[in-house]
DNA sequence: AAAAAAG
């Protein structure tokens, strides 16, 4: 139910509504009482309002004229991030932020207004409606009230106020946002829970608390020794409160009986999966899945490109080392494929690479020679990287041992070593993207880039597998841009002219933070880089791509949605980077991104980049990638990790103290939830305690999205709590701290969400908490994702808490 | 379960 409302958008729709309407409509909203809901149509609000101006027909540019003309002389500034703001110079034209950049002002004042305004705080709910016209109020009016409710972290400042402001606070709660997911709990658990907080000033014994923000921590470890003894009152109301978790763990309890019955289901889903995990399914299958590999197989010709296919197996390609199984494939060598992982050792510096080396890259041109299709594949693609992916040769016995210790793709390992003395400009790219690069912090390339760079240079189709942390993004960015700029060489910037490039990311964040990192790159060379994802207003997007812009990044709904509304052209698309790609590949992502991906120019290059790598981007690879080189960087295991893993062992009812524990610490920390119920609750419960915290999940407009996610990068807040939405790909500097409040259920989640720590070489700890029932399955988890935790019972107030929740230390030291 | 489009 919940999730049904929410797509309904509770939140965004009310958060666009109002905004238009008289702040009165707002005002009488949280008057009335419920209102808490309001908050979060804040900052929504502010694209909303946008928006309306941009497009909207009807009452939006009254309302905004006066504002806008207002707010126009103040000078704009920051609503929007770095990256944003750049988008937002392409699409200026369409009109002045001004008004928005007001609210953001404002926001920023608020510290200040420590003493003066809290009386006027408290009376909030009932004054607002008065206020509205107040001298201060006309700016401030729609934005800043809601944003401030949301914020937990503001709290913990006001000092005296606070508790009393804390009950509205949580009082107003049911009425909030999350209404979509509260409702089971609403008659129940509300009660329940402003008992618990009631409790709180008797607990914490109002004296203490306004030194609190001193001796606050000390405290709140009392508050964990009291907890025992508020059994009785307490855990009840807790316990409803985690009204998902009986469901969960039904969840779980089922995994095991359905060892038979579901299977089944999955293996049809991806017909590579069998091949996985389970070694002990293998024999067995052997007669009974082939055919259905093999159905998959057949699609292939059916599919677009199953001409050029054709051509490709009457041998094309002689100089490729393995033409000669070429032909017989079409139906038989699929199994090959599944070997793959065995040639490893053999391969990589086989006597492929050197015929590579020099004659290969030069003939690639984009001007005359667009990588089409045909021409590459007759390129004398030397490398027999191909092989490297369906790779052949190989016996039953070797295959299902690899695939069961991992389900890797076959790649062509980078020793590390190789990577000394190469510097960005050797590899290929132009002065001004070196000096860039420089500027990012990039001086010399990382063995991924090393490897890779090259290679797109040369305009072949690229896989390429580095852990996390490891500089993906310049890896294929940086020559991305290059190839761009090389293509258009000679021309000038037309009007309107279509995008040269795109890169599709999983997440809106992840979309954005790649703009950060590769929009630099293409000014330096004078490119335009725009974004394209949903949650905000088109028209700004829609302005940059009337312009022009050559590279676009972004998510796969809004910029399907922009092809269709025939407002975006990928028909002059020649580079296409899926990062995160085996994400991509997964069920809800796969179809878009193939239709995006057939959108682009015939014979695009393609480049798919992941730090889990494995067969399920083989969907992608069979319809649209030719010949692609893989890469990995060697020695590039779990050991070699800057990544402390450990995980404890708890009894459920001890989860929530436990984590207020944990969380209490110095430094930031992320903790994942599987849930965003569960993510939002955390977040609160961390609040209420006095942690600063602040949550990410899908069900936040992308304005708190956003917000959420600076506040842990600036600083301003030590806790992120979040769904999987920043699993993958989020680049956070200083997360020493990971906590998986839920266990994943996928050795490849593991990896990505340990690896928002630890990056760049640092040092990072990964705490996962489990309960006893699970222990087997965390282990089946860890040995995939291959990496060694230690496994301890916990109980709240252990030392073990305390020396997780403490420094990690560094490289430095450790190797001391 | 989560993510990805929405006026």
């Amino acid at each position: 139910m919940p999730k049904s409302k929410k797509p309904a958008g509770g939140r965004p729709a009310k958060n666009f509504e109002p905004r238009y309407g008289e702040k009165k409509t707002s005002f009488h909203d949280r008057a009335r009482g419920g209102s808490a809901q309001k908050p979060g149509s804040k900052s929504a609000a502010h694209r909303g309002y946008r928006a309306a101006e941009d497009g909207a027909p009807t009452s939006a540019p009254r309302t905004g004229g006066p504002r806008t003309g207002a707010s126009k002389t103040g000078a704009p500034k920051t609503r929007w991030t770095a990256s944003q703001r750049a988008g937002r110079d392409e699409a200026r034209s369409t009109r002045a932020p001004s008004y928005n950049d007001r609210a953001a002002r404002s926001f920023d004042e608020r510290p200040a207004r420590s003493n003066d305004e809290r009386p006027a705080r408290r009376e909030y709910n009932s004054e607002r409606p008065a206020r509205s016209f107040g001298s201060d109020r006309p700016q401030r009016s729609n934005d800043e009230r809601p944003a401030r409710r949301e914020y937990g972290n503001d709290r913990p400042q006001r000092s005296n106020d606070e508790r009393p402001a804390r009950r509205e606070y949580n009082s107003e709660r049911p009425a909030r946002s999350f209404g979509s997911d509260r409702p089971q709990r609403s008659n129940d658990e509300r009660p329940a829970r402003r008992e618990y907080n009631s409790e709180r000033p008797a607990r914490s014994f109002g004296s203490d608390r306004p030194q609190r923000s001193n001796d606050e921590r000390p405290a709140r470890r009392e508050y964990g020794n009291d907890r025992p003894q508020r059994s009785n009152d307490e855990r009840p109301a807790r316990r409803e409160y985690n009204s998902e978790r009986p469901a969960r763990r039904e969840y779980g309890n089922d995994r095991p009986q359905r060892s038979n019955d579901e299977r089944p289901a999955r293996r049809e889903y991806n017909s590579e999966r069998p091949a996985r995990s389970f070694g002990s399914d293998r024999p067995q299958r052997s007669n009974d899945e082939r055919p259905a590999r093999r159905d998959y197989n057949t699609e292939r010709p059916a599919r677009s490109f199953g001409t050029d296919r054709l051509q490709r197996s009457q041998g094309d390609r002689p100089a490729r080392p393995y033409s000669n199984d070429r032909p017989q494939r079409s139906n038989d060598e699929r199994p090959a494929r599944r070997e793959y992982n065995n040639d490893r050792p053999a391969r990589s510096f086989g006597t492929d690479r050197p015929q590579r080396s020099t004659d290969d890259r030069p003939k690639r041109e984009y001007n005359a020679d667009r990588p089409r299709r045909d021409d590459r594949d007759r390129r004398p693609a030397a490398s027999g990287n191909r092989g490297d992916w369906n790779a052949p040769t190989r016996t039953a016995a070797h295959q299902q041992h690899v695939d069961v210790v991992h389900d890797r793709l076959q790649a062509e390992a980078v020793q590390a070593t190789v990577v000394d003395g190469v510097t960005f400009g050797s590899l290929g790219l132009g002065e001004n993207i070196v000096r860039t690069l420089a500027d990012l912090g990039a001086a010399t390339p990382f063995a991924i880039q090393a490897a890779t760079i090259p290679e797109i240079l040369a305009g072949r189709d690229v896989l390429a597998r580095g852990r996390t942390g490891s500089g993906k993004t310049i890896a294929f960015g940086a020559p991305l841009v290059e190839n761009v700029l090389k293509s258009g060489a000679g021309k000038k910037r037309e009007f309107g002219r279509k995008p040269k490039a795109i890169i599709l990311a999983p997440t809106r964040e992840l979309a954005l933070q790649l703009d950060r990192t590769i929009q630099p790159i293409a000014r330096s060379v004078g490119l335009f880089t725009t974004q394209i994802y949903g949650g905000v207003p088109q028209a700004r997007q829609v302005g940059a791509l009337k312009k022009g812009v050559d590279i676009i990044i972004g998510t796969p709904g809004r910029i399907e949605d922009l092809i269709n509304q025939r407002k975006l052209d990928l028909s002059d698309v020649m580079v296409a980077v899926i990062d995160e790609a085996d994400h991509m590949c997964e069920l809800g992502f796969l179809e878009p991104v193939q239709r995006i991906l057939r959108e682009t120019a015939d014979g695009s290059q393609k480049l798919l980049f992941s730090a889990t790598l494995d067969r399920e981007v083989s969907s992608l690879v069979d319809e649209f990638l030719v010949e692609p080189s893989v890469h990995e960087v060697a020695g590039e295991d779990q050991a070699s990790s800057t990544i402390e893993h450990r995980v404890l062992v708890i009894e459920h009812r001890d989860k929530a103290e436990i984590l207020d524990q944990l969380v209490d610490r110095e430094g930031k920390t992320l903790v994942f939830a599987r849930t965003r119920a569960y993510a939002e609750m955390l977040a609160e419960q961390f609040a209420n305690i006095g942690i600063p915290a602040v949550s990410l999940h899908g069900d936040l407009n992308q304005a708190r999205r956003t917000r959420n996610l600076e506040r842990l990068t600036s600083g301003r807040v030590n806790v992120l709590v979040a769904t999987d939405v920043a699993a993958r790909g989020i680049h956070v500097d200083d997360i020493d701290l990971v906590i998986q409040a839920d266990a994943p259920d996928e050795y490849k989640t593991y990896l990505h969400r340990s690896g928002r720590t630890g990056r760049a070489g640092k040092t990072g700890r990964v705490v996962t908490l489990i309960t006893r029932q699970r222990q087997r399955r965390m282990n089946e988890m860890l040995e995939r994702a291959e990496i060694a935790a230690p496994f301890e019972n916990v109980r709240p107030g252990d030392d073990t808490i305390e020396e997780l929740a403490g420094r990690m230390p560094t490289a430095a030291e450790i190797t001391a």
